[in-house]
DNA sequence: TCCGCGATAGCCT
DNA sequence: GGCTATCGCGGAA
């Protein structure tokens, strides 16, 4: 896991080879409270313009235009008034793929990780796209960092490879758009990888009767 | 273990 | 003004 982050190549690929890949390799985010890092259980693939469930479906804005950049590249956005989410940009520059990553297992710096979710069970730590974040420390300041810089604080590493035997895929969590296709990789068996939850349409607030 | 629900704020039509 | 790439809690099974 230490030494030189995977080349800005590994990135330069269609997502839907990316994303697969990933899983079993090492996120690692350097802070002041320590390093932690995580080995990627669980990720999806967003296919870009073409994709109803991306966000860059709609075309480039202020919020996601890291996606529209070169890879190798995080994405990281605000959701649901309180979450953060990171994706891996990849594909060409301007082709706007990204992988979100879903779940992992803390390989380092569980201390560090467990003072930002107190909470938590070792195992759901990072069990979900958003205590991914939460537990790697990762916020709206790490949108848009290299994540093949060496000097920087948000790096991927080669990790454990995932035997590709346990390699699965299925439909994406929590997205309305495109669920027939099965954008979702996760390595079986491992305990990280987090329940599937269909999306449910949020319920009108209603101030009367 | 599974299911339903509320919290909460920014983005986009 | 509606929707959201979620989470944690409580209650039922």
């Amino acid at each position: 896991m230490s030494g030189e982050p995977l080349p800005r190549d590994f990135f330069d690929r269609p997502v839907e080879e990316v994303a697969p890949s990933l899983l079993g390799h090492v996120v690692r985010h350097r802070t002041p409270e320590g390093d932690v890092a995580v080995r990627l259980s669980e990720v999806e693939a967003y296919a870009g313009p073409l994709d109803p469930a991306s966000h860059a479906f709609r075309g480039k804005t202020a919020r996601n235009a890291v996606m529209f950049g070169p890879p190798g590249h995080a994405y990281v956005y605000f959701t649901y008034g309180m979450h953060f989410c990171m994706n891996l940009v990849c594909g060409p520059d301007g082709t706007s793929m990204a992988v979100l990553l879903r779940a992992g297992e803390i390989v380092a710096g569980e201390e560090a990780a467990r003072a930002r979710r107190p909470r938590s069970t070792v195992r759901d730590l990072a069990r979900g796209p958003a205590r991914l974040c939460q537990a790697l420390g990762v916020a709206r300041e790490q949108n848009g960092l290299d994540v093949c810089s060496p000097e920087g604080p948000l790096t991927v590493h080669a990790g454990e490879p995932a035997d590709p035997a346990l390699i699965r895929t299925g439909p994406r969590t929590g997205v309305n758009g495109a669920k027939d296709v099965p954008w979702r990789y996760w390595i079986d068996g491992d305990p990280t990888v987090s329940p599937y939850r269909r999306h449910v349409p949020r319920k009108k607030v209603t101030a009367d009767d």
